[in-house]
DNA sequence: TCCCCTGGCACATTTGAATCGC
DNA sequence: AGCGATTCAAATGTGCCAGGGG
């Protein structure tokens, strides 16, 4: 449920909010002005408006470093750290109020790219989407005090290459473009997931989109991870941080790196070319840069020898994409919005825990940056068949924290091409997972027949049915009913609807890990089969 | 041949258990 | 017995490189 809610991003308002990478609403509205911002609807409980909560990147200097050099996160099949981590300090929450602070990592664009003549190249179509998958940060869900108090770092967050990953790192394809999304759930005992008061807001920061690679290709980032990972100061004590290979290797010479080799080659042969590619970043790349992601355009252009150098600007205003999404209204809005894509569910399986949810970048949402109350027309597909479940759950959740078996969860939900689905591109599944503390969820897959039999994400797109129960289903070659920005009318669909797509395990999960089996490190400890249901009760962290 | 991926390596940091003293 | 500080080994996180596969 929280995987369609999260989805619904795309087919929600969402506003560019610019300037000191804080996603602030109000000042935001203030830079648009009222075309382009609505004013914030009036509410009882200003105070709990999601959408006064404000979130800077933390270390954003570092950040845009990498990001005017093209960010690149490494991906290994065990999964690895993004660096600089992500981390945020949040204000404006109400302290009392308890929230869910989560990371899901989109694909920037539909293209696949290389690393030529120093700089970033599309080469190609993007392979198929990977499963998506959510991070949801240990602490979750806790008071707006406890995130507040302190950043927010997302730090644990891995990413892998491996499409049968059983961790549940976020899974991606190398040499793909992505931007991380932070999303942040409201929710207490009177406004869980599944009800009909949940509301979350979405912030993404440009400085944070990135290049997956399985080793890097440019040697800029490269000194970079270096000088300022504290893990890789084994590879500092030269400019070049290449002594290191000279000792390894009992040379009395530096060595020079193979990358280096490849850098200085290139910047040598193509100085003018490097010197055109700066221009780029300095120039043209602005005009392309933020406007074209936010409203949904993929980032790079369309010419497919283009550079995507343009991505990473030199220097912008911190732009991030601000989408505040609140249910006012009741179920029935949410719920139409989801079965009208599924209608034709293969009710095959019961692999119903599964959140799917099909956000996009559409550009209607920059055109209306903000507006709650307006938004029940055209909700988006947030819920699955979450409803039986939540509401069974929705009173016995006091003991959330006792129950250490539901310490973690992973939930699949769709994540589109930020505006491809209309072009039949297949929604991504997304699977969340809840780090060991988590204890509310918004489903409770079984451990062993949804997370076994689970389809398989990557390629998944879902039918009515399986949407309805969170079940990943095999992505239709291309669906015109698709995606919100073609179906966008009251009820927007995310999902590709296929009728009849036959069902795939999602993943070869080995044993899934049980409540209290494993160990707290036990890096399968984060991806708890179960979910637990919607309306649950948060518990202090 | 080229490009990309994998696994192993050495090094640095982090984590957590064990120990000690108060 | 309880608490805090310290120590130390194991676990973890890094980038680099050789080798392999498509």
């Amino acid at each position: 449920m929280l995987q369609e809610k999260l989805s619904a991003v795309t087919d929600e308002r969402m506003s560019r909010v610019q300037g000191g990478g804080e996603t602030d609403l109000l000042s935001d509205q203030a830079r648009l002005g009222p075309s382009t911002a609505p004013a914030i609807p009036s509410s009882s409980e200003p105070d709990q408006n999601i959408e006064n909560i404000k979130v800077v990147l933390h270390e954003r200097e570092l950040w845009k470093k990498f990001h005017e050099t093209g960010t690149e996160m490494i991906i290994t099949k065990a999964g690895r750290r993004m660096f600089p981590s992500y981390k945020v300090k949040v204000t404006g929450m109400n302290p009392k109020t308890k929230y869910i602070l989560l990371i899901d990592v989109v694909p920037a664009d539909d293209h696949r790219y290389k690393f030529c003549d120093n700089k970033w190249m599309v080469a190609g179509k993007a392979e198929p989407a990977m499963p998506g998958r959510l991070y949801v940060h240990p602490d979750s869900p806790a008071t707006g005090a406890h995130w507040m108090r302190q950043l927010v770092s997302f730090q644990k967050l891995k990413l892998t290459n491996n499409h049968l990953d059983p961790f549940g790192h976020i899974i991606l394809n190398s040499m793909h473009k992505y931007q991380p999304r932070l999303h942040i759930v409201k929710a207490d005992e009177n406004n869980a997931f599944g009800s009909k008061n949940t509301a979350y807001c979405t912030h993404v920061f440009h400085e944070t989109s990135f290049i997956s690679v399985t080793s890097y290709q440019n040697h800029k980032i490269t000194q970079l991870k270096i000088e300022n990972n504290p893990f890789a100061k084994g590879f500092r004590g030269s400019e070049e941080g290449d002594l290191r290979v000279s000792r390894l290797q009992g040379k009395d010479y530096p060595a020079i790196s193979k990358n280096m080799v490849r850098q200085r080659l290139i910047s040598s042969h193509s100085h003018l070319a490097g010197k055109l590619g700066a221009d780029v970043l300095t120039g043209h790349s602005q005009v392309l840069s933020s406007y074209q992601y936010e409203s949904g355009a993929p980032l790079t252009n369309s010419d497919s020898q283009e550079s995507i150098s343009t991505h990473f600007p030199q220097s912008r205003e911190s732009s991030l994409l601000y989408h505040c999404f609140k249910h006012r209204d009741n179920a029935r809005h949410l719920e139409l919005g989801c079965k009208r894509p599924y209608l034709e569910t293969s009710s095959a399986v019961s692999e119903e825990h599964y959140f799917r949810a099909a956000p996009s970048y559409e550009s209607p949402l920059l055109s209306h940056p903000y507006c709650t109350e307006a938004i029940t027309s055209r909700q988006a597909c947030m819920y699955g068949s979450m409803e039986t479940e939540s509401g069974s759950v929705a009173g016995d959740t006091d003991d959330l924290t006792n129950s250490s078996s539901i310490n973690c969860n992973m939930w699949a939900t769709m994540q589109p091409y930020p505006r491809y689905s209309v072009e039949g591109v297949p929604y991504q599944p997304f699977t969340a997972h809840f780090t060991n503390n988590t204890t509310v969820t918004p489903v409770v897959p079984h451990p062993t027949s949804s997370m076994g039999s689970r389809p398989p994400a990557d390629l998944g797109v879902y039918d009515s049915a399986t949407v309805q129960r969170g079940l990943p289903i095999i992505p239709p070659s291309s669906s015109s009913s698709s995606c919100a920005p073609a179906v966008r009318s009251d009820q927007p669909s995310l999902y590709h609807k296929k009728p009849g797509s036959p069902l795939r395990p999602h993943r070869n999960f080995p044993a899934y890990p049980t409540q209290g089996t494993l160990p707290f490190r036990d890096p399968s400890y984060q991806y708890q089969v179960g979910l637990s249901n919607a309306g649950t009760h948060w518990t202090d962290s």
